[in-house]
RNA sequence: GGGGCUGUAGCUCAGUCGGUUUAGAGCGCUGGCCUGUCAAGCCAGAGGUCGCGGGUUCGAGCCCCGUCAGCCCCGCCA
């Protein structure tokens, strides 16, 4: 060994063995994936990050082969050999390095491990929960390996393609101020301003535009974004956005800016071609034709309004909706016309599941003849429109809702996406980016009875809508912007108020008075007063985008450490009693409920 | 805060109608045999707070109540 020198050291990578260096001697650092011992030969696979190699331990060769007799699975190995091609007949396609094998000459034990709870080796899929507690050995597996070099490389392209395009990354506090969004807050206290705090920002939105005031004109950043809120598959305590803010820019630039990203991403990443241009959509058509605002675009099975056509039904539930400004519609799913009762009562229970006070199914059978509970009392009128109007044929099932027009879309949404599933219309690899644009720019809140922002109270109106502010506030459109891609929001944004008066508006109307705005965010509204430029933004999602690239269904498995439903990480066991000198120097009591 | 699913060996699971003494299987683990395997094979062995607490019962892994944890969903949020 070399002087100085304190293990026997890698000198190549599984990656780079090929037969082409047949006879060369490399040194080899990694894992134990696998050993087969049989008594007088003994077989290591060995892992490293870049893939397996096995290695022979020959007794001939005494020493390693003692050496080998020892290794147990997850061992870290130093192995010196020789590069050989594999006995005729004993090849591995399934691995990348099959047709070699290292034959050892030296091995040196470089850690031991205990026998792992879980081997990624399994066939089997272990628990979450274990997975999560030993969250280390997880991430040596090929899958979330795969996935972290993903999302290395998602990170790299974003970077090398937004600055290419002249953005700069700016790096903005961890610790700052409550920002705008509805979210609630971590709070970090000061230990230097007794009860005093800092909040850990929801996202960088009025530090990025304090960016646009002081004339980075192009900014962009990978931003870790908190929120102290319940979490599901897609959302975690912390994740984190590709930050976007541009100056001097309309929505069509910021749109073209990620639609390119995104072609770029694609391509890098996944070597493939996103539909160009990505389609765009209202909000209201997206609601309109899919009941909701992030419609999945691989299929069709779309909502027909049957509310005009059955409004004079003897079926009452129909005529009773209809009369009472609630919705009919329903949606046609070719070929499902053979569904059980079993299976049709399973889509009822689905659909009541999701709200709806029932589901109406009707079997289009030749003729067409509908085949229904409640045909009977639909005329021959009525079941005409309905073919017509859904496009039914012989051999569909049509589904439909009569309620209020939020719930007939909600629990239709909810179907239109199950019955896409039972029919195997969700292909992977099948990728429908879509831009709905013109969101409502408030909606009312009916608790608090008030008006609240869509997007954020720094979205600035569509300047047409601009009069309908004092007289129609809900019929307002935003210049606001999601990117969908088979149905799941991907990037949220909009162009900003860089207006005084404008914003004034918009805080009259959500009811922040002018102090509250100062204290809240006097300092965004102070640098609009020096000069603020027009500006915009948006922020796709960085680690949704990763779990779709990966084909993963949770943003868990993209996320190095993530935390569970209840946002604790059982790895570490954070969150953590706080020690009791740590709170007297924040001068924070405890004021615990009970038990 | 609410609804649903799950919880039996280190891991993945089975466990019938509440009743065969000692709760099983595969993988893993330990020991032995084995020179071309790659999910190596063969033989033997160890390994259990049936999530936890209470209840019903002559008898509970199984039934009831509560509770904890993980996951999915609603609310919330993005």
């Amino acid at each position: 060994m070399p002087e100085g020198q304190t293990f026997l050291k890698r000198t190549a990578i599984c990656a780079e063995l090929s037969l082409e260096k047949a006879g060369q001697e490399v040194v080899l650092n990694g894992w134990i994936n696998r050993r087969r011992d049989h008594g007088g030969l003994i077989f290591v696979d060995l892992r490293d990050r870049s893939g397996l190699v096995q290695i022979v331990f020959d007794p001939e060769k005494a020493e390693p082969f003692a050496v080998a007799e020892h290794v147990r699975a997850e061992f870290v190995l130093a192995v010196r050999g020789t590069i050989r091609q594999r006995p005729e007949g004993t090849e591995n396609p399934e691995i990348a390095s099959g047709d070699l094998e290292i034959l050892a000459t030296e091995a040196e034990i470089l850690n031991a491990s205990e026998t792992p709870p879980f081997l990624h080796t399994d066939r089997t899929e272990t628990d979450e929960l274990v997975r999560l507690k030993y969250r280390y050995l997880d991430l040596r597996s090929p899958r979330l390996q795969a996935n972290l070099e993903l999302r290395h490389r998602v990170a790299q392209e974003t970077r090398a393609f937004l600055s290419t395009e002249g953005f700069w990354e700016v790096e903005t506090p961890i610790l700052f101020k409550p920002t705008p969004e509805g979210a609630r807050d971590y709070l970090v206290p000061s230990r230097v301003s007794p009860g005093n705090f800092y909040a850990l920002p929801q996202s960088p939105q009025t530090m990025k535009q304090l960016l646009m005031v002081a004339g980075v004109e192009k900014y962009f950043q990978l931003a870790r974004c908190l929120r102290d809120e319940d979490l599901r598959a897609d959302r975690q305590p912390e994740h984190t956005q590709i930050d976007i803010e541009m100056s001097f820019v309309e929505r069509e630039d910021v749109l073209q800016i990620v639609e390119r990203l995104m072609v770029h991403l694609f391509r890098a990443t996944l070597d493939t071609e996103l539909p160009q241009p990505f389609p765009r959509m209202s909000h209201e058509e997206a609601l309109a034709r899919f009941g909701t605002d992030k419609p999945d675009l691989r299929f069709g099975l779309e909502l027909v309004d049957l509310t005009e056509a059955m409004a004079g039904s003897e079926f009452k539930v129909f005529s009773r909706v209809a009369q009472s400004g609630g919705q009919i519609k329903g949606l046609r799913a070719p070929g499902c016309a053979n569904y059980s009762r079993n299976q049709l009562d399973n889509l009822t229970e689905f659909a009541k599941a999701h709200k709806a006070q029932g589901l109406v199914w009707i079997q289009v059978q030749a003729g067409p003849r509908l085949e229904s509970p409640v045909a009977k009392f639909l005329g021959e009128a009525e079941q005409k429109a309905l073919i017509e109007r859904l496009g039914a044929t012989e051999g569909d099932l049509l589904l439909i809702v009569a309620d209020q027009a939020a719930i007939v879309a909600e629990s239709l949404d909810w179907l239109r996406r199950e019955m896409a599933r039972r029919m195997g219309l969700m292909q992977a690899g099948d990728w429908r980016p879509l831009w709905v644009v013109d969101f409502p720019m408030f909606k009312w809140d009916e608790d608090g009875k008030r008006w609240e922002a869509e997007h954020h109270p720094f979205c600035m109106p569509h300047p047409d809508d601009l009069e309908l502010m004092k007289t129609d506030p809900g019929r307002v459109r935003a210049q606001s912007y999601d990117l969908v891609l088979n149905g799941t929001e991907l990037a949220s944004g909009s162009i900003r108020i860089h207006r005084r008066e404008i914003q004034q508006q918009v805080f009259d109307l959500l009811g922040i008075t002018p102090e509250e705005a100062e204290r809240r965010f006097g300092f965004l509204l102070k640098a609009f007063e020096y000069g603020a430029p027009p500006h915009g933004g948006i922020a796709p999602g960085f680690d949704r985008l990763v779990m779709m690239l990966a084909g993963e269904e949770n943003i868990r498995e993209v996320i190095a450490f993530p935390k569970t439903q209840r946002a604790q990480d059982l790895m570490s066991g954070a969150p953590a009693p706080a020690d009791p000198q740590a709170l007297r120097d924040l001068h924070i009591k405890l004021d615990l409920p009970p038990e």
